[in-house]
RNA sequence: GGAGGGGUCGCCUAGCCUGGCCAAUGGCGGGAGACUGUAAAUCUCCUGGCGUUAUGCCUACGCAGGUUCGAAUCCUGCCCCCUCCA
């Protein structure tokens, strides 16, 4: 058994970044038992990729890794059939068994770009859950009471508003409870609005007759592009934890300016202080602030792919946005044509550049279509796909268009 | 069980009473251009598909029919959602 650090340092280490612990002095007498602590954090397997908004809580069970302890990584393929009732009430589709399985499969390749593997343990909660019964689950209702949940704040609000609470969002939150009392979990990890079902867990700890229900941490969460709502792939908002180094870089390079300093501060390993004197910087107009953000970006893409990816992902970045100049490996697609003169519309839509060709027309239109850095403003003009030369579309996306790629059917 | 309100082009919303000028109003979102630092702000244009680019064709206002020269708009039936009362 490898030793522990101090519980002090170790809660110092813990501490940075979170919002909140519930509650501080227990976890600080947990720590002092000097055993691996049961770290529980879970994640409904709707979404198979993972963006950045997932790491800062990642990045946090990967601490308490670091200091010795137990990760339980609960995928929630459960509950999931149940739905979440936090947040936006949008019905989501019931997932299959296989869906489910692919998606945790997909899980685990991401994670463990963070988690360490010999210390991580996946498990599903239907392993659980599919065995209880309804007499089970009536038992596990009977603890908790309508009054306790009426005390959560869109439930309260929608009570209060006469709209409707459908039964099983009551479920909801005990499932998850529950989780906690089987895997005797010591910690549990979560976004800032997972806070009434972490503290649910406590509560039912307690029932079950765990004297010493877990600590409940809240991590902020991260906002997204757009700089207003948390990111999340459902407002298309994020970046993915696999997108390729230029997407990535580019994305980051485009988030409002204020925004990035969350970023640096949830996302990087980087002190308060550091991350304080470079806001200064900035303010007082000793950095640029185009140059704080690439450094972040620079920082990100390393952290997901290599410092090689990260300067090649910079260099093409100043190349094509700084310099507007054509990025150097650009995609090669082979086109299908029946001629070799094709109107620029048609090569645009097989590019898959515009998503039909009344969207097509309209970006030329506009002045957004370019051949070898020549505008095309003309509707029906003719390619001669004979030579080699560039299309651009936009200012980021590029193809160069090959004789030898052009299959005439 | 009773009463009422509603389903419109990604989202919200106007239109429906008083059929045609409706691919359908406005906002949001999205795309492109200008300005820039792929930031913010601002300005302009676009935002169903197909196009021989034309006062053109097709598909679209929950679904299925009907009335009509013509229906998002009127009629009939069906499905779904919501609210209130019980």
């Amino acid at each position: 058994m490898g030793k522990f650090l101090p519980p002090e340092e170790q809660l110092k280490l813990i501490k940075k970044g979170v919002i909140e612990i519930i509650n501080e002095d227990e976890l600080l007498e947990k720590l002092k038992e000097n055993r691996p602590l049961i770290v529980k954090a879970g994640f409904d397997p709707t979404a198979p990729d993972l963006h950045l908004g997932h790491t800062v809580l990642l990045q946090k069970l990967r601490t308490f890794q670091q200091l010795g302890h137990k990760v339980y990584f609960i995928i929630g393929d459960f509950t999931a059939m149940i739905g979440d009732p936090t947040g936006k009430d949008k019905t989501r589709p019931p997932l299959s068994k296989e869906q489910v399985l692919e998606n945790a499969k997909t899980y685990e390749e991401q994670v463990f770009k963070i988690l360490i593997p010999e210390k991580t343990e996946v498990v599903f909660n239907s392993e659980w859950f599919s065995k209880m019964s309804a007499e089970d689950l009536i038992r596990l209702t009977a603890k908790y009471t309508v009054a306790r949940m009426l005390e959560r704040e869109d439930f309260k609000k929608r009570f209060k508003e006469n709209r409707p609470i459908a039964i099983h969002e009551f479920i909801y939150p005990l499932l998850q409870a529950y989780d906690s009392v089987v895997l005797k979990a010591d910690v549990e990890l979560g976004g800032s609005d997972q806070r009434f079902n972490i503290l649910i867990g406590r509560d039912i700890q307690k029932e079950f007759g765990i004297e010493k229900p877990q600590v409940a941490i809240f991590l902020p969460l991260l906002v997204g592009l757009d700089g207003e709502r948390k990111m999340s792939k459902s407002y298309g908002n994020y970046v993915g934890i696999k997108e390729p180094p230029n997407e990535m870089f580019g994305k980051i390079m485009s988030i409002p300016d204020g925004l990035m300093w969350d970023y640096w501060s949830l996302l990087t390993d980087l002190t308060e202080e550091e991350i304080e004197e470079m806001k200064k910087g900035v303010e007082e107009g000793k950095l640029h602030p185009r140059d704080v953000k690439m450094k972040l970006a620079f920082y990100i893409v390393e952290r997901f792919h290599s410092k090689e990816d990260a300067e090649q992902a910079k260099q093409n970045f100043i190349k094509v946005f700084s310099k507007k100049e054509i990025p150097e490996d650009i995609p090669e697609p082979k086109v299908e044509v029946n001629s070799t003169e094709i109107p620029l519309v048609d090569l645009i839509l097989k590019v898959g550049f515009a998503p039909s060709k009344s969207e097509a027309r309209r970006l030329i239109k506009s002045g957004a279509v370019r051949i070898n850095r020549k505008k095309i403003g003309d509707i029906n003009y003719k390619v001669s796909l004979k030579d080699e030369f560039i299309l651009q579309v936009g200012k980021r996306k590029f193809a160069r268009i090959k004789p030898e790629n052009v299959i005439l059917s």
